[in-house]
Order: C-alpha cells, then structure tokens, then sequence
DNA sequence: GGGCGGTGGTTGCGATCGCAACTATCATGC
DNA sequence: GCATGATAGTTGCGATCGCAACCACCGCCC
C-alpha cells in the first residue's frame, strides 16, 4: 500500500496490466450476456428463472427429491433470507412444499412436487441447449479444459471449504 | 439463421457433455465467488458497490466527465430504468449531478460531481487490487490470452451490433 | 407546418437479494 | 434438569433489477 519512498512504484505487488483488466470486463461482459440469454430462454418457453430451475434440479437429485433450507442456500450460493422467499414463491407456485423434518423440530424439508419434477424435466432440454448454443459450442476441448482448470484453481483460493458437484 | 426446411431437427447442434456442462456451473461459481469479494471489499472500504463505481470510472473517463443516461445504461449492460434509479441513488449520494442536454432537451447529461471523482480514485486502488488478487493472479498470460480470445469470440456470437470497450 | 414513428427518460409494479434482528430448537456442560 | 451458546428459519428493511406503460421531444415526410 505505501510504497517504500525510493523506489519507484515499478513492482507493486499487483501488476494489474491493461490486458488483464480487459479480460476481467470481459468475463463480466461474457457473464452478464450468456446468462441473460439462458434466463431469457427460460422465462419465455417455461415460465421460470434460472435459479427456479436449478433448485428443482437439485431437490430433484437429492436423497427423497428434498433438502433443508440450508443445503438450499449453500448449494445456490444464496441467503438464508433469500431461500426463504425463494421457497416461498416456489411453494406458492405448486413447484415444492414444505414439510417438517423428522429429525429436527427447527428443520424443514423442501420436496419437490409432481408439478415441480414435470417444469423441470419440460426446462431440462432447453436450459442445456441454451448452455450448448450461447456457450459451451463456442469453446473447443482445449480451451475448455485450460478454462475449467483455472477456474478450480480461482475456486479453491477463494473458497477454502466448498468444492461440492 | 433461418434453417432450411427441409432438414431433419434430429440431431440438433448440441452434444453437451458432463464436462461441458460442469465448466458452465465453475464459470458462474468463479463469477459469484470473485465478483461478491470485489463487492464486499468495496464496500467495507469505500461504501461503494461495484456498479456505482464501475459508472463513475465511465465518467471520469468521459469526454466532458459526462454521458447520457442511455450511453450509461449501454456501457452498463443495464435497462434505462435501472440506469435512472441508480442515477438518483448516486445523485443523492452526491457523487454525480443531472444537467441539461444543450442539443437535445429530452436528454440527460449525467456529470461527475468533485466528490464522485474523489470516490472513484479511493476506490481504484481497492478494487484493482481486489481484481488482481482474486483473479488475475490465478491466471498465467497464456491462460487469459486463451480465455480472452474465447470471450471475445463468445461476445461476438452473442451481441452482433455491441463491442465497444 | 402538422402528423407520426422513433428515441430518451421516468414511473408503477413485482421479483430478487443480503444484512441484522428475532424466535424456536438443539446440544452441551454443570 | 437447566443455563448457555450454536444452528435453522423467518421477517423487516432497504437496495437492486427488468418490463411495460407513459410523456416529452426529435426527425422526417408530405
């Protein structure tokens, strides 16, 4: 931070060049794009959002098709408060429901409902043609698995615990 | 575009692997995991939230220190009227002032006020360094070349008018 | 020179999020 | 058993977004 008087600022610890900046922009850039167009596909053809959507894949996974709110959150990378409405909306919209859960007074266990399995399973096809098309067509092998390595790496230095699916 | 008629839909241009599939999961995760650090550290340090800053660099960078509420909201990658709430937030913060367009009175030049700029330049550090840190230097040169290109080839596909900055 | 489609910005509305405070329950130790 | 700290969920609150409807103004055309 106070850069040593004589020496010139030349090697600060953060030789943030120009390129590397633009590359950042860009993987917002490319971020902001491609999940617009995904959440756009879903919202239009079934009348979900992405994250809708992947909390069904998920309950639709687990162990008896249901989760505790937490895992939910974990898994989503969301709030506590934030699952709460979620699965609020998700319930009023017939997709899961709530029930208690036997082990533990405080908890609750989200299923999935008929309803809720049948939009996923009509969303599936289009969601992951949406990723094919507006992304994973446009990255060759290589480039995929140099990419997928960096990003385990970023991953594993800024999220010490998690490394789940 | 349009696909001739006549072809088969049978064997749809899309043959999404595991894989590919789990690349697409790590990218949003990179993107969740780096961007909410950035957006923290910003906020601890500065009470600034990345889109506030990110719209105060734009116009700093500015000719005349000033854009249209539309050139805003096309570098931001946001809607108008997201781009006028967030204009009223950061008017009332102080940071930039609306004035009149001389040569078109429906619009709107947004202008950055002394302390917008004073903001800015407290925050670039922080943030620039936040960037290098929890990205940049994950990455070797001939990773971001790699990723870069991809992106750029990404942005291309997806946004056919748009490619500025 | 008046009409008309297009553009610039705002506003109402509903969806979404995180943080902090709160309630209920669990788990542990004395 | 009961206090005490941790954990599970919820709720109030403020920030944020997009869409659609709306108003004002521009540019163009006849």
């Amino acid at each position: 931070m106070a850069k040593s008087e004589t020496l010139p600022p030349r090697r600060a610890e953060t030789p943030l060049t120009a390129e590397r900046l633009l590359a950042w922009r860009r993987f917002i850039e490319v971020h902001a794009a491609v999940f617009g167009a995904l959440e756009r596909e879903l919202n239009e053809r079934c009348s979900l959002s992405v994250t809708w959507y992947y909390i069904l894949v998920q309950l639709a996974q687990a162990p008896g098709r249901s989760l505790r709110m937490s895992d939910i959150a974990s898994v989503l990378l969301h709030s506590r408060s934030a699952v709460t409405r979620l699965v609020d909306r998700l319930s009023a919209a017939g997709l899961v429901a709530r029930n208690a859960c036997e082990d533990d007074r405080r908890g609750i266990a989200v299923t999935i409902t008929p309803l809720g399995l049948e939009s996923m399973r009509a969303a599936a096809p289009i969601h992951l043609r949406g990723i094919a098309a507006h992304w994973a067509n446009h990255l060759s092998d290589s480039e995929l698995e140099i990419l997928d390595a960096a990003f385990v790496r970023i991953l594993a230095a800024e999220r010490p615990p998690r490394d789940s699916l």
